[in-house]
DNA sequence: CGAACGTGATTAAACGTTTAATCCGATCGA
DNA sequence: TCGATCGGATTAAACGTTTAATCACGTTCG
């Protein structure tokens, strides 16, 4: 069990069966014309030597690296792990590695980062932009991932829909004075599952809506939110458009004396990994991150292949290149649906009206 | 403001400035002979140009692709955001790009991970062990982050230190009946936090361990922990070794009528990106994962560094390197302070036993 | 004054792969 | 039987960079 002392390259396979080194690239990429007797004799000898071909030389020779960008607002969003993992998944499914790279949530390093990894040669990238921020075109193949509202190369989850379905589920249990809470306005996505909601909240249902960060503008940073008091004024469903904040909902009440589901009921969105380890466990929308990834790479792949390398004489220029040789973003906007993962924060409403404890909390 | 057409190359500088190509590398890279006037020059064209060296010619000469490999046990792990978050700037301060592979928790595809970053030829690999794997010896160099406990080439946080401090934070609010709650004994992260905070507990305080695989193989998964009872038994604090057991525990003391931390206090571990969302916020114990990820990519690049360029001729073979040539791991052993956070979930130790409502919550 | 030296630049090879162009026989059709 | 065709393999160039070896030339020293 000798270990592999170097890496084996293309020409040691060709000299140890006698052969030049092309036929057996072409055997291995199933190129050229090759005998099939040869082409199995070469792949053996391949298997047993452990080759791999090296990606550095034949990123210089065909100009492409195997590889995507993945830039997000901010790696620290909990969102991320779901979605770096599904992202990786595709591309690895698809044949391509993953870069990583933080904008740190400022809109200067969102930019710089693009440059970075198209500096490392990345062939095409994957960004889940900062909220408000549109891609402008870059020289690469961009998949964009936010909302079905944001112009471009998009695909996304369907939020307007996953507010539908929680706002319906609420209404279903006989809800009929809800809090949307919220973080901020600015947020394609946020607006989307709140404006959802809202277009399913009509008849007799009423509702308001509370945008955390206009809260804590007035209340200071990490202010109590004042459930406690919607409670008692008659809200008996709150509806958070991420779990983040349904969490904070939840723990507030919680801490408040108001049960849940039995006084008041409580719903998220993303389905973080942390919804089920609460009691009690959160019910929330979930994204169908697989399938977002999977038609976000896709897309890029496609415009990869469509797009000639970036240095390569091209003699007869295709009729589909434009002047500058960029790829003509498709523009294709997928949406995905999402599911309702029905749990134990959202209950009936009660029969009468809750019995609130006084109030009396410290801060 | 024409958009920069095609990818500048060195030749390209080369000729504008009717010197070598040489010339031009030994300028940029500051190597070799070149006179002062003549590498001034050159870096203004280069950056009118705005060259950017290819990694594909790069890489293929030097056999160094400037890219390191990040192995996740899981990437849906909730720590993964700040682990990622923390390699990525450090190897971007070293000059390095970060591809991530995920284990998905499997030990086979952790090491088919590996392999695979390894085929895309990455200089070195970071890995955050599944709990309980050992890092056998790959290739190529390795960083592993993981407790002081591991063997090998590792940095991590002193998780043991860490449980001192919440420990001794706890005995100093006048606790002396605790719950300790870990997952499972395997981890050697868990295993060292534990350790920690049972060293101080020591004299009159009592304490006992709650494994929550164990409860839970027995009364089924997202089961209740029963915490209700331990409090009612005279548990005064529950300290989780991470801050997701700290949630679970949180919310099912609140929703079981347990104030925290007026009635019992609640410490987490990690200090993950909503233990300040939450109401009360979450006490918990933090790791500086900057400096531990410094450290891990400063012993990376240094391994790089001393170990030759896999396929390189060696005439006059160093005293240093190997039979095999392989890297010799140094084996060191690196361990960084942890830092309590205090927040609302820990509390003085109620001066009267506890007045916990009666049972009858619905599961 | 010739040899040694130092400085600044050039030449050429090499990294490992892909691919267009070419070559060599053998087979086939006319 | 000759030319065209085709299958199967080879040759050679190219991708963009780095770097050891070399060169040209002016200076300095013995």
């Amino acid at each position: 069990m000798s270990a592999s002392r170097q890496r084996p390259k293309l020409t040691q396979i060709a000299t140890l069966l006698g052969v030049s080194a092309a036929t057996v690239s072409n055997a291995l990429a199933g190129k050229g014309r090759v005998s099939e007797e040869m082409a199995e004799r070469i792949r053996a000898k391949a298997a047993e030597l452990g080759y791999m071909p090296s990606q550095a030389g034949r990123a210089l020779r065909t100009g492409r690296s195997q590889v995507l960008g993945l830039v997000l607002p901010n790696i620290a969003n909990p969102l991320f792990p779901q979605i770096a993992q599904a992202i990786e998944h595709a591309a690895s499914d698809a044949g391509y590695g993953v870069l990583i790279a933080d904008s740190r949530g400022d809109v200067a390093t969102q930019t710089r980062a693009i440059e970075q990894l198209q500096d490392r040669g990345v062939d095409g990238i994957v960004i889940v932009p900062r909220r408000g921020t549109r891609i402008a075109d870059i020289g690469s193949p961009v998949a964009v991932i936010d909302s079905p509202s944001t112009p471009g190369n998009t695909v996304s989850a369907d939020h307007w829909q996953g507010g539908r379905l929680v706002a319906q589920h609420l209404l279903d249990l006989g809800h009929r004075n809800l809090l949307l809470i919220g973080n901020n306005p600015v947020s394609n996505v946020q607006n989307d599952r709140i404006g959802g909601m809202k277009s399913v909240l009509t008849g007799n249902a009423q509702f308001s809506v509370l945008w955390i960060e206009d809260h804590e503008a007035r209340h200071g940073k990490g202010c109590i939110l004042g459930l406690k008091e919607k409670a008692r004024e008659g809200v008996t469903a709150f509806a958070a458009v991420s779990d983040l904040h349904a969490l904070r909902a939840l723990t507030e009440l919680q801490g408040a004396g108001v049960r849940v589901p039995d006084d008041a009921s409580v719903t998220g969105f993303d389905d973080l990994t942390w919804s089920t380890a609460i009691t009690p466990a959160l019910t929330t929308v979930h994204m169908d991150m697989a399938t977002i990834a999977e038609q976000a790479v896709a897309a890029l792949t496609a415009l990869i292949e469509a797009a000639p390398p970036v240095s390569q004489k091209r003699e007869h220029v295709g009729h589909l290149t434009t002047q500058t040789g960029k790829p003509v973003a498709t523009a294709t906007q997928k949406s995905v649906p999402m599911e309702l993962i029905l749990r134990q924060t959202s209950g009936p409403v009660p029969s009468k009206p809750t019995e609130i404890p006084p109030a009396g909390e410290k801060q």
